[in-house]
DNA sequence: GAACAAACAATGATACGTCATCTACTCGGC
DNA sequence: GCCGAGTAGATGACGTATCATTGTTTGTTC
């Protein structure tokens, strides 16, 4: 067992790192300067425009984004607040709660969207070959599928 | 030019944030079990402990971790307070303010280090062969070097 | 050497994330 | 029907991140 970790490891630790957070910090200021929107804010948007009925309870959403329960739920009560989305009663379970879009947060979400991408591009894929991006989803799914395995 | 991100991008892009969120979450969590330490605090601790007086600037950390000021001002005035840094005078610039590693702050780090290495290595090296991780370490590294020339 | 712009860091306000804990509801067995 | 175990979500406390602003000190220009 080597004690710590090769150059090539080192980089690539390092590279996963640094790359996600100034990608994040660059999108939030891109997101926060022009729609008044953070990228968590967009995340969430997002899965509930893409649902059925524009809107999910929070287990539903706990899944697709992989976040706490709790920060769920705090930042949905912010959300609420600011009138991005609104909280509903859950029919068929009464323990549940059900938030759906307003109309303040389609049209912020609508609005996000097409720029959003377009820095995603200029930030990230317009540098990479597509042979690259294919290494990269291929890794990060690979590694991803194996801590789900880990999970109890 | 295209609205949204074909599925590899949107496999690449949604790896990349969900893997990276997975380990900092991950290691957070030993860290703070075993260590009574956070990521953050082992990465300022490392640079530390790596600098040639066990101390560094302000400025020259936040080089080498690409934080903001004021969250390294922040998170100094913090790990001083639980005694695991401590803040200098700085001789060569007044303005300036200069950190070093406490007795504790060595003890921690030298510590945690070998179990935050094996918990890196269990937790992503030990999924990918050899060409992955020159593959992710090639991909990070120029991602981050078009983003860096990016900056004014 | 005085004036002023730029660099270094600290601070207060606010938003965010996590943990532990709490309440309300559902479901399965009896 | 009732009870206990488990599930859904909310909440308070605390640590963390970002922004805007401020106080110093330095360096440059005249």
């Amino acid at each position: 067992m080597r004690k710590w970790l090769d150059p090539t490891e080192q980089a690539a630790w390092t590279g996963l790192l640094q790359l996600t957070s100034q990608l994040r910090t660059e999108l939030n200021r891109q997101l926060a300067d022009e729609h008044a929107i953070s990228l968590t804010d967009y995340e969430v948007l997002a899965r509930l425009s893409a649902s059925p009925r524009s809107g999910l309870r929070i287990r539903d959403l706990m899944e697709t984004l992989d976040w706490e329960q709790s920060r769920l739920s705090h930042h949905l009560a912010r959300m609420d607040k600011r009138g991005l989305v609104s909280k509903q009663e859950c029919d068929e379970d009464r323990r549940g709660s059900f938030f759906v879009l307003t109309t303040i947060g389609r049209a912020a979400i609508e609005k996000a969207a097409p720029s959003h991408v377009a820095h995603v591009r200029q930030l990230l894929f317009d540098h990479l070959t597509s042979e690259q991006v294919e290494q990269l989803a291929a890794v990060t799914g690979q590694a991803l599928q194996r801590l789900d395995e880990r999970r109890p």
